[in-house]
DNA sequence: ATGCCTAATGCAATTAGA
């Protein structure tokens, strides 16, 4: 089973190139983010051409998060993160699919740092917390992934020095980071890839993609059962290469069937 | 320190992204 999380930055100005990764990428299910468009703008249509069943949360101009899934119903069980009825953007949407909880998320950036900006990503880091937390305690197979705004270490980011003040780079983001991850998650690209340089995200600015001075800040967190199902994790870089692309490329993981044969210290 | 690029809105220039 495929699963891919995929910061599309504008479903209808990209729609050509999600479709075009969605045809040759051949996830099962996949998480978008960014969709920047309201409710009754999502192309549902056109991902349902390529067989894919959707659910979204629209938001108009900014934020927006989908799940596409050709492997069965998509049962909702929330959208937006409990603990603050009054926040209106559109950053959470959690469903099971064929037997697996996905949480997809859209964390916010937080820039300036500091200022209002950076204390709702903190405030919004922590329910996030909260809920994973609860997440883990059900010990269902549960995955969180989507644009988490956060490069975890130095190996995530080129040129780290220049990032130390930045609000996906503070010491208090990475702090929270690592306390999330600390509850039991697995970061399923650094498992597969633990020393590689590998990126997420290409500034549209000063050639970033071609001088591979990017981002590692979308992430797929596994749960322990799902861990221990995890088989391959890759990023579509190439897919940041075409025209008209978002900054984000997508990023996947290959979950077997039934665990894996693990070796016992 | 800022612009470099890009989208949405809406038709100019602003807001936001990371």
């Amino acid at each position: 089973m495929k699963i891919a999380t995929y910061n599309v930055n504008g479903v209808n100005g990209r729609l050509p190139v999600l479709l075009r990764w969605l045809a040759e990428s051949q996830p099962d299910v996949a998480v978008l983010q960014e969709l920047k468009a309201p409710q009754d703008k999502f192309p549902e249509a056109a991902v349902r051409d390529l067989g894919y069943d959707a659910i979204w949360h629209g938001q108009k101009s900014w934020n927006g998060v989908a799940m596409l899934s050709r492997v069965g119903e998509i049962h909702e069980t929330r959208r937006g993160l409990p603990g603050d009825p009054d926040d209106t953007q559109s950053r959470y949407i959690e469903a099971a699919v064929n037997g697996i909880l996905i949480g997809g998320l859209y964390m916010p950036n937080g820039n300036p740092r500091p200022g209002p900006k950076f204390e709702y990503k903190m405030t919004w880091f922590e329910k996030l917390i909260e809920h994973a937390a609860g997440l883990l305690e059900s010990k269902l197979p549960v995955m969180l992934a989507g644009d988490f705004n956060v490069m975890p270490t130095e190996r995530d980011v080129h040129k780290p020095e220049r990032w130390l003040e930045d609000a996906l780079f503070a010491p208090e983001v990475r702090e929270a980071f690592f306390r999330l991850t600390g509850q039991g998650w697995t970061d399923a690209l650094r498992t597969i890839h633990p020393d590689e340089t590998i990126y997420t995200f290409f500034d549209y600015f000063r050639n970033a993609y071609a001088r591979n001075a990017g981002l590692r800040i979308d992430h797929l967190l596994l749960s322990p059962a799902l861990a221990d199902r995890l088989v391959d994790a890759q990023v579509d870089r190439d897919v940041r290469g075409w025209e008209k692309t978002s900054d984000h490329a997508p990023v996947w993981i290959e979950l077997a069937d039934k665990p894996k044969l693990r070796s016992r210290a």
